[in-house]
DNA sequence: CTGTTAGCGCCTTCAC
DNA sequence: GTGAAGGCGCTAACAG
């Protein structure tokens, strides 16, 4: 039992395929009879023509391909879901991959898209983690592929690409002046590996924020992690039991965060009677919940659709130069520290109400 | 600049096309010296042969269908990722949709997958929620496709495939006869659209359970939602509200767990000081954080696992009967509620320490 | 308006 | 061992 192709249907309405082939994308320029039977023979059969077939003979591909680290991470789950919900109102076609944060997988899969011809790339790196040879592989293939590339969250290192990117430098910086304006000199912080941009922005944020202030950095303060909650809470447990306990503290990422209010927990300690906390990230279920959870979010949403914009933009315009966005932080602050942080002018004014991403 | 195919492999070997390809599928019939030629060439130009080609050609596909609702949830999202990570390792490719439990996205997606001449197709149907007539659209193009399928948490009525699913009557019926057990007769149920098969099963398990004890089911006490936490939050307020209010609530899924216990938060409410409850689904950062929630899990990696080898099987013998699996609720359980359980024979004993999914 | 022809890039017989 | 030829299903000129 065979797929009825287009020649199937070609002899059966006695036409040749070059008639069928036009009913099926210009219509118009067919003769309405002819187009009403071969549409007749077409439903008849439930024939729908091959995009593989289509794509070969089109050298195109309205396919694009899609690399995360995490999928089921809230933060990267938010955002696939918003690419594929953009991929399916333009009739594109998402493949998606899988990295868990393994630059080799990053190359596997850059691999198969360009085998696949994909017409364009949305890209959350994870070859900082990997050596410097497969990064160099990675951009090789990006090279090669030859398409629309927009990086989304990570950058490639020294790679000139469109790109999305959350201002994680501004994010540490404004969540430490803020814990320094609401009185607290010994600040803890919790990040994930150094070998990360996105990590060292962060933390540099936290630095400045300290020189700026006066304040210095307190080596044993600055807790280098791998932002997964059970690295966070294993170093949060050594910070807490630190003699010279921090009064507040800023976790890097949502799982850095999760971590940390797991060690909190053990040690009995509250926020913010014990001890003051900034995140960054949101956490859906704490917003479910309404929870107390001061934080700066980082909009899902809008990275997606900045990137899906971007990368729909260079297909449309090939030559289109490649463009950066930054996204915002948007914070979210119980109303002691909001005030604090308004009136150090550390953020403009009151977000309440801002729509959750 | 175009890309380079085996043509220009050739011509530069100064080989035949035949020859390359052999290379490239059936290396040991090329002669070493050849082969070797042909394999330098090819490393030179960064040569990869296309798939669209190559499945034209083999008119076989090594790309499966992935249509699941809600990417987002973390109970999809773990299963997505679980699957990706199963297709990577067996060199399949994943194209993946998300209908958003809109029946109409469910005809479109297996559409754009039909087209695509997938493999294989890995589907959580939404098309309960729609109108029989998007149902039977959704039946129709499985059959078309004539791939092999696998359905996974939902089923599509009548009609004969292979699956994965929870056995929700069970955790519905098991998780009230532990409230019941531990003294309670006024029990609450928080659940998803009737019209889901699956809010069915859960609820007639809560049922059955009153029944065999020959307790009234009180309909005052059957809330129905849609399984998000905003509307089971909006049918807890009115629970919690009644001036008999429940002394236990059972909630059918994690949003609507999560709703309900908002609406708990609001009244001030404690369990188990004011109130008793079970959730079906578990809620990953109530794990992460050590937090008290009664539930009862199904396992999602298991789940996905269990879908893929029953595919993964289907594609290697496509003659395989369908079959159907059934994946055990796994209750996790204070110790208090647990010693209920346990007593009463309703959960075999103490599962404690059984690895999170 | 419609049919013919010639690919798209690859694989697989078949001869040699 | 290797090359030539034909085909996978579809589209895009080019003639009529």
């Amino acid at each position: 039992m065979k797929k009825t192709t287009i020649n199937d249907i070609a002899k059966e309405a006695g036409v040749s395929k070059a008639t069928v082939s036009r009913v099926l994308n210009h219509g118009e320029l067919v003769d309405e009879e002819t187009r009403n039977r071969v549409l007749d023979i077409i439903q008849k059969h439930r024939y729908s023509p091959s995009l593989v077939a289509r794509n070969l003979s089109n050298r195109a591909s309205n396919t694009i391909g899609i690399v995360i680290p995490e999928i089921d991470n809230a933060f990267y789950g938010k955002i696939l879901r918003t690419i594929v919900n953009i991929t399916d109102a333009e009739d594109l076609i998402p493949v998606c991959f899988d990295t868990g944060n393994n630059a080799e997988k990053d190359v596997r899969s850059l691999c198969v898209l360009r085998d696949l011809r994909v017409g364009g790339l949305i890209y959350a790196p994870s070859v900082e983690y990997g050596a410097a040879c497969v990064t160099k592989q990675a951009k090789q293939l990006l090279d090669d592929m030859g398409v629309p590339t927009v990086l989304i969250d990570r950058h490639v290192p020294d790679f000139q690409r469109s790109g999305v990117f959350f201002d994680g430098f501004d994010a540490g910086y404004r969540a430490t002046k803020i814990l320094i304006a609401a009185g607290h000199v010994n600040i803890g912080v919790v990040t994930g590996s150094l070998k990360l941009g996105i990590a060292r922005a962060r933390l540099d944020g936290y630095r400045k924020a300290h020189e700026e202030c006066g304040l210095p950095v307190r080596r044993a303060l600055v807790f280098e992690g791998d932002f997964t909650s059970e690295t966070a809470c294993l170093l949060s447990r050594e910070m807490l039991s630190l003699p010279e306990r921090p009064g507040a503290v800023l976790t890097c990422n949502n799982d850095t965060s999760l971590g940390f209010l797991q060690a909190l927990g053990e040690k009995k300690l509250k926020i913010p009677r014990d001890i003051e906390h900034v995140g960054i990230d949101e956490i859906d279920v704490f917003d479910d919940l309404h929870m107390r959870y001061n934080h700066i979010a980082r909009s899902r949403v809008e990275m997606a659709q900045a990137a899906m914009a971007l990368l729909l933009a260079q297909i449309r315009n090939p030559d289109a130069r490649p463009e950066n966005v930054w996204i915002a932080p948007r914070f979210v602050l119980d109303a002691r520290l909001e005030r604090v942080a308004v009136k150090h002018k550390i953020i403009a004014k009151t977000q309440k109400g801002a729509s959750r991403p």
